[in-house]
DNA sequence: AAACAAATATACAGATCTGTATAATTATGT
DNA sequence: ACATAATTATACAGATCTGTATATTTGTTT
């Protein structure tokens, strides 16, 4: 099925991308994960940049939807969807075919900011920052844009962490952290 | 001289691929904006994953000695120099040929364990650390590393979000919560 | 079964990349 | 001034990259 053709190329690329880098990860080595025809992929992905454009933008999506579910799914309230924030960090971490946010390696690879892959991230990075805002603000958070954003930053910087040193205690302290600027937010 | 002449390249690279992205900048745009010839280029550094580690190591370095000696140079005592550290960083960030940390780049373009560039990035992650732990056990923090960690962390996720949205509030509000989080500490 | 669409296999063009070979040119030191 | 070393200019080999052309095979629909 034509969809199915579509969804396979774009979960290869978007692994490939996320574990061996962008621009190391050439059409050739996707076709040949997905185990297509090259000429299937331009079908659906004129040039390389639009598979990578909807692969950063699918990727970083799907953690922050993850996230938002996952602390809809165990918070009785707003107020422990913030204390679970890390929670959610760490359990996404957990999963071994977790290669970090997507977004902040496709703005390493491309730092230009005419560069439509480095505008996408810039993007993607405050879609991240108001998904974490929204959750301070429901929990009644006066200053939620600036606890949002110091969350958001401590978020990047474990993730960070943790992609370079695997199962380093940077979550725990991350974790930590947080706990303490909630806290300082709610006085 | 010789001397310069290594010195040069180093830079050039340095300059090129933080500002351009590693694998998107080759040997000849390196050798174009350096103004030598290329051989002289494969003379000092023997393949281009040699120019790469050096550049990025230098880069990570030049940071880490540049905010201590910063905060020595205006600290008055080691207490002061850990509540300097985001001016220290904002400093940094104000230079507008600044193109944030070398490691953490040179990680998102060679994400694999067993790269070479990879665990150079580890390894100078963790040197940025220690730079910060120490900060912290010479201003009498107990639990140091704890803290050195989440200011690194910090530090990083602030630099990230700098560089993607230029002139941001990111700096003012990492701040304001290494404040909370150095007082909590202290307690 | 026939007609149409989708996917494949293969080959290739053209650009770019890393790294080298070679000969000419410039600097340097004695 | 002369010998030696360093740098340059130019060309190129071989690999790899993106993207395309073309013909064949497979799958679906009616």
């Amino acid at each position: 099925m034509a969809k199915d053709m579509r969804e396979r190329i774009l979960n290869t690329a978007s692994w490939l991308f996320q574990s061996r880098g962008i621009n190391a990860t050439g059409v050739d080595a996707i076709v040949a994960e997905a185990g297509i025809a090259k000429m299937t992929l331009y079908k659906y992905f004129p040039a390389k940049e639009d598979l990578i454009l909807e692969s950063v933008r699918r990727h970083s999506r799907e953690f922050t939807e993850w996230l938002t579910k996952r602390l809809e799914r165990t918070a009785a309230n707003p107020s422990e969807k913030l204390q679970q924030l890390f929670d959610g960090v760490e359990e996404w971490l957990a999963n071994p075919q977790c290669n970090g946010l997507s977004f902040i390696k496709a703005s390493a690879e491309f730092p230009q900011p005419e560069n439509a892959v480095n505008r996408l991230s810039v993007e993607l990075s405050h879609e991240f920052r108001d998904c974490i805002t929204n959750i301070a603000r429901e929990a009644g958070i006066r200053s939620a844009e600036a606890l949002g954003l110091q969350l958001a930053m401590l978020i990047e910087g474990a993730v960070l962490s943790e992609q370079l040193t695997k199962s380093s205690d940077a979550i725990e302290h991350a974790r930590q952290a947080a706990r303490i600027l909630i806290e300082s937010s709610r006085r």
